[in-house]
DNA sequence: GTCAGGATATGATTTATATCACATTTGTAG
DNA sequence: CTACAAATGTGATATAAATCATATCCTGAC
């Protein structure tokens, strides 16, 4: 982690829809209360069981956010910037309930708790766009769940790389940020377990493979694959 | 659905923490832009893919909160009151993205979507709980599909009878308020696989069944299941 | 370069649970 | 009470994916 010392949310452009609505005066104890922080691949943000007194706001990059389960540790989702990760920490305990990890270098924002909570209870606006984004990500989850749940390997597979190409890196052609085993965590399946999908994607010309490098070369099929399951 | 009309929160005796910190003018609001409404079982309160300009708060009862899925209905929470449903909802196409259905009679009151809105906008503190209501669902749920993921169908099932017990009816004796396909539905298996393992349960002791009445006979044990996966 | 440790590939086997097929019970409308 | 539909129970079989066991491929340190 290198700490670039002091930001300035007044002039910064990568600022979220809640922080948007601030006024001066609220920039102002934002920007007092802010710490800017950057990761490289890999390295863990935060970790669950931890105490934890931040928001903490993903600016670029792209992280994970996984728990352990009863039997192995779990990608809950991938987090896309610009984001807060980390809000139901302001809940009572503080304890972090997961654990952060940057999958590419990353750029966050810590922002102090209860500045986090004033904000809140001054301004509605603000309170009202982080309602917003927890109802977002609640559908979200719910959908990913319910896929995750119903779909099998196959479907799962093309619904994590659909989501990497459209989602994240904008483009049918990326390098794969996770590794067999981190991809098996988040679509639920054994390392080995992806490795065979993939590969027969790969010899059906679903997709390609040049090491990391993974090119979508038949969308529509993934797109059907996703929705048969 | 039965109408008892006009309903008055300022004499409500199942208000919300949320609600609690509203002042007198704004229990006035409230009150002008709620109805109350009572469910019978199996009655769906409102439907996936329904246009909602509503907020429900759940006061008494109990309901399922259900999705469909690529091949099949899937339970995604069973919601114990008092607690507010379809928040998500107050966002920008206000569809249902869930549907929702009491398993016991219900009674609920609906609050204009507007108002809550209003609310938030205009009390921090009423803006501030309605967040850590939603963050408590985030951290509740990503518990329950991990463990969902991980454990296999008798830790599931412990899972689901310890909560009814513990949870809903602080009793270790209960009537079922599922059939065993909602029960499929909530733990993610079959109907015949939940009567399987019901079946394996009871002669081993850990359950007793008499009709709809369920008895948790070996706690401990389930606990163990439960933890075990 | 070489070497070691991690990541990946791939085949054989096992296993939990779905699926299918049918029997039995329960609840309910007439 | 009767009858019919829905809910539940139970066995036989199929199957997706895990597990186990090696083998091969990288990648970075020295």
């Amino acid at each position: 982690m290198d700490l670039p010392g002091q930001v300035n949310c007044e002039t910064c452009r990568i600022r979220s829809c809640a922080v948007e609505v601030l006024d001066h005066q609220e920039l102002q104890i934002l920007k007092t209360n802010c710490a800017g922080a950057v990761y490289k691949k890999n390295e863990r943000i935060f970790q669950q069981g931890s105490l934890c007194s931040n928001i903490t706001y993903v600016k670029t990059g792209l992280i994970k956010i996984h728990k352990n389960g009863p039997s192995k540790d779990q990608i809950l989702k991938l987090v896309k910037p610009p984001r807060f990760i980390g809000i139901p920490t302001v809940l009572g305990d503080k304890i972090n309930h997961y654990s952060a990890t940057a999958l590419m270098p990353t750029t966050v924002c810590f922002i102090v708790t209860g500045i986090f909570k004033t904000l809140i209870m001054r301004n509605g606006k603000f309170a009202n766009e982080v309602i917003n984004s927890l109802c977002q990500d609640e559908l979200t989850f719910y959908d990913r769940s319910i896929n995750q749940m119903q779909k099998q390997i196959h479907g799962r597979l093309a619904d994590a790389l659909l989501f990497l190409a459209d989602e994240i890196f904008l483009s049918d052609s990326f390098e794969l940020p996770l590794s067999r085993s981190d991809l098996g965590d988040y679509i639920h399946a054994t390392r080995e377990s992806v490795t065979r999908t993939l590969s027969r994607m790969k010899s059906d010309g679903l997709i390609q493979m040049q090491g990391r490098l993974i090119t979508l070369a038949d969308k529509e099929m993934l797109v059907r694959i996703s929705k048969l399951g």
